[in-house]
DNA sequence: AGCACGCCGACT
DNA sequence: GTCGGCGTGCTC
């Protein structure tokens, strides 16, 4: 019979973190379960924090200590989540304790506060005993009753966890600490009444009208029983206690978005290849076998793909599995949302950014009741609690937004396959222009490739046109639009069609520079050159969020003559006024849609046809779908092609693809207009061409004369620290240690390491960034070795002042 | 990241 | 002879 459990514990940093081994009390043997939380002892004061259960085992061993509470009825997490939580920890260097907060809501995140109450056997009220400040201490825990946390004591009283009277106050166990577990949001629960049938009591005629009611409706809230009957709550208790009805919680579950009005209960009709592909992907999931549990569905933009696994999402639904769909943020439309809340109805529940912490909660709990079977959402809802996980949609699998930039590093794509793994359940990528990652797996015959060629009923590729800016008659001036596309977009709204114009994003940003001394405006944290943001007339830096008023002078030399370069949507927005004076224009960028559904309303609106021309940055270049929408516009395609990674090829690709990819959707032929200052970029020739197989085959070849992915998989070790010469050290010391070990120990592993370099953006928020660019094969043995390097690293005094972290087939190298 | 332990200097 | 500075090492 063990008494042991080994538990995670919250806030350990990675060097030290580990499953420790804790003591159950026997008072806590039944509730102490994998899966639930607890509360422990952890350190040297033997503070307390919050841990997760992860199994019964564990050594007998010096200096253990004792569970002292648990937090969860329930365990949160199954066996797989505690799995994937290791996983993860082997796979992207994060604490266990981490991974484990991905996969549960953060409404039902638990935070410690500490809090006082006086001892139990303290008795001594005798004022006379007692200074001022302490005789207030005492008189406040007395009268607050409850445990009372330290910020309502230092509101009341001022002071603060290390004031003399209440250190002293501690030490003669007059007041002691505890903790106080609070969940961050409330349950969301309301009172509900139901009848119990066949009553033959004797009522009052106020109690019995109300108990026709309730037999006539079944279950209802309290509220809303009151409110119909006009009777007081006194009345439900009255037949509670008469045995004419019984109260009970019933979790209100807040849905994100209404449900669509019109039903979709019309059957999908299918074009050919559709069926076709149907009909190959649903054989595959009946009959995989291991190891080929991941297929790829490439349709050109408007091959109708969803249509592809809405269906299948119907046959796995009818198998009693469980279905996670990922899209990148940037398509998590309205439009997406309805299309699978309109076929599938409840069962579906919805996970993103844009929701609250309890609608993100409830939507969890549906899921890990099984209420819904269908988890849709960003990045994190890879972690959503799916009962008998089916399948996983990946949509638009190439989206950078699946890799997180932020500790732990994780890539949805990578959690996709090994839950997919895990649970014998099937992982559908599907994208217009999959990663070359993804393309060389499908090639090398690692997964299977079905293809949609055509687009959906009678629409064709949209034609494309790349025009030469370095022609037009004024280049690089203030004419954002050039003759060609303006042009298209007066004939096009001749004709009472609409456009959409994509202005690349690097080109939105407006920066100021000096006519006299040359200086660009920048920020005193960062080396990055400010931002000039019409809407609150600051400079803003979007790295450290430092802004300043819009200045007269130049910050450096103090002349008169600072000049706006840099092209916004607002300017583009202008001009298109200037050029079509009678078109309505809708401008879409982060900073006019900031409201939660101006979005949606806007789509709506364009969708209904009351613009003819939509302006905006990436957000206007990927899963819309409208008709109507015959030309598409990009005013700079150049500009992504110009960062140095070595993904930048590709994210041009396919940001021009899919902005193509949204004219002639409908019955009507599309046309593209793309203008470049750089028109024999082979990467513009094939996107124009709208060739991803030729594109794919040419990246493939470039990634492999250079080792990148997915040739060789990257590591990227970032240093950061306020000390430039120290952080250039310390990534050189890393180094170092490094050549050590893959001389040494490991021998023989697979490995090019570049030398230590500044980051691209070399200050950030005042503080050095120095990286080291491993390429190297990503296997057990080599995550051992870095996992050493970095526990080893944290050891190292000298460095100190120097954080390192690991970051796993980085989207960009920084 | 805390927190205690421990080894040196300024003080009652 | 003791209090407390912070440098060093551990966290079940």
């Amino acid at each position: 019979m063990s008494t042991l459990a080994r538990i995670a514990v919250e806030n350990t940093v990675y060097h030290f973190d580990k499953l420790f081994t804790y003591l159950v009390p026997e008072e806590l043997y039944k509730t102490v379960r994998p899966g639930v939380r607890v509360t422990v002892p952890f350190g040297a004061g033997s503070r307390e924090r919050v841990g997760m259960v992860f199994d019964l085992d564990g050594q007998e061993g010096e200096g253990i200590k004792t569970v002292l509470s648990v937090l969860d009825r329930e365990p949160v997490l199954d066996r797989e989540g505690l799995g994937l939580a290791l996983w993860m920890k082997n796979r992207y260097y994060c604490t266990l304790f981490e991974a484990v907060k991905l996969m549960i809501p953060a409404g039902l995140h638990f935070r410690l506060k500490d809090s006082y109450v006086l001892s139990a056997g303290f008795t001594d009220f005798d004022r006379e005993n007692y200074d001022g400040l302490s005789w207030q201490i005492i008189m406040a825990l007395r009268s607050h009753g409850r445990a009372m946390p330290m910020e309502k004591l230092s509101a009341a009283l001022g002071i603060t966890r290390d004031c003399p009277e209440f250190k002293a106050l501690q030490a003669g166990g007059v007041v002691c600490r505890v903790n106080l577990a609070m969940n961050r949001v409330k349950d969301a629960v309301s009172k509900m009444v139901r009848p119990i049938p066949g009553f033959d009591g004797r009522l009052t005629p106020r109690q019995r009208e109300v108990y026709g009611v309730l037999c006539d409706v079944g279950e209802v809230s309290e509220k809303e029983l009151c409110y119909f009957t006009g009777a007081s709550p006194a009345v439900v208790k009255a037949l509670c206690e008469k045995g004419a009805a019984e109260v009970f919680q019933y979790e209100i579950y807040r849905r994100p978005e209404a449900l669509a009005a019109e039903e979709d209960n019309d059957d999908l009709i299918l074009s050919e290849s559709q069926q076709k592909a149907l009909e190959e992907l649903t054989e595959e999931y009946e009959n995989a076998r291991e190891g080929s549990r991941c297929a790829l569905l490439y349709g050109v933009t408007g091959s109708g793909k969803t249509s592809v696994y809405l269906k299948l999402i119907d046959h796995v639904l009818a198998k009693g599995r469980g279905v996670i769909v990922m899209v990148p943020e940037i398509s998590l439309t309205p439009q997406t949302l309805r299309r699978f809340q309109s076929r599938f109805g409840d069962q579906v529940a919805v996970f993103h950014s844009g929701l609250s912490l309890g609608e993100r909660m409830d939507e969890w709990r549906r899921v890990r009741q099984g209420r819904a079977r269908i988890a849709v959402g960003t990045r994190s809802a890879v972690f959503a609690p799916v009962q008998k996980l089916g399948l996983i949609v990946i949509d638009e699998e190439q989206e950078h937004t699946y890799k997180s930039e932020a500790s732990p590093r994780y890539d949805a794509r990578e959690v996709a396959r090994y839950r997919c793994a895990r649970s014998d359940a099937f992982c559908l990528l599907s994208s217009a222009t999959p990663s070359v990652e993804t393309f060389h797996m499908a090639r090398e015959g690692r997964f299977r490739f079905h293809k949609l060629e055509d687009r959906f009923g009678r629409a064709v590729m949209p034609e494309v046109q790349l025009v030469d800016m370095n022609w037009e008659d004024h280049p690089g001036s203030e004419h954002a639009v050039g003759m060609a596309l303006g042009e298209a977009l007066i004939e096009n709204f001749r004709r009472g069609k609409q456009s959409i114009v994509l202005l690349n994003r690097r080109g939105y940003h407006t920066f100021a520079s000096c006519r006299s001394c040359r200086e660009v405006v920048s920020c005193p944290n960062c080396s990055i050159s400010l931002t000039y943001h019409t809407a609150n007339r600051r400079f803003m830096c979007h790295y450290c969020g430092y802004s300043a008023p819009l200045m007269k002078k130049c910050p450096s030399c103090g002349s008169e003559g600072l000049a706006f370069r840099g092209l916004g949507t607002q300017k583009a927005e202008e001009q298109l006024r200037e050029l079509l004076p009678k078109a309505r224009i809708l401008r879409m960028d982060t900073d006019s849609m900031s409201g939660r559904y101006s979005l949606e309303r806007s789509l709506h609106e364009f969708a209904r046809g009351e613009y003819d021309v939509m302006v905006g940055t990436q957000m206007v270049a990927k899963g819309l779908d409208f008709e109507n929408v015959t030309l598409v516009g990009v005013i700079s395609a150049d500009q992504t092609l110009y960062s140095d990674d070595f993904r930048s090829g590709e994210r041009t690709f396919d940001l021009l693809t899919q902005v193509v990819g949204r004219a002639g959707r409908g019955r009507l032929p599309g046309r593209a207009v793309i203008q470049t200052f750089a028109p024999e970029n082979p990467v513009l020739g094939l996107a124009a061409k709208q060739d991803y197989f030729g594109f794919a085959e040419r990246e493939l070849a470039y990634r492999k004369a250079m080792l990148y992915p997915p040739f060789v998989d990257l590591l990227v070790i970032g240093f950061v620290g306020g000390d430039e010469k120290l952080t250039r050290r310390s990534a050189e010391r890393f180094l170092q240690e490094l050549e050590g070990l893959a001389r040494g120990e490991y021998a023989g592993l697979p490995l090019r390491v570049l030398r230590p370099s500044p980051a691209a953006i070399a200050r950030v928020s005042g503080k050095y960034r120095y990286k080291l660019i491993i390429k190297c094969q990503n296997g057990p043995r080599f995550r051992e070795m870095i996992a050493r390097l970095l526990t080893a690293f944290a050891g190292l005094r000298e460095f100190r002042q120097v954080t390192v972290y690991a970051d796993p087939n980085p989207n960009r190298i920084i």
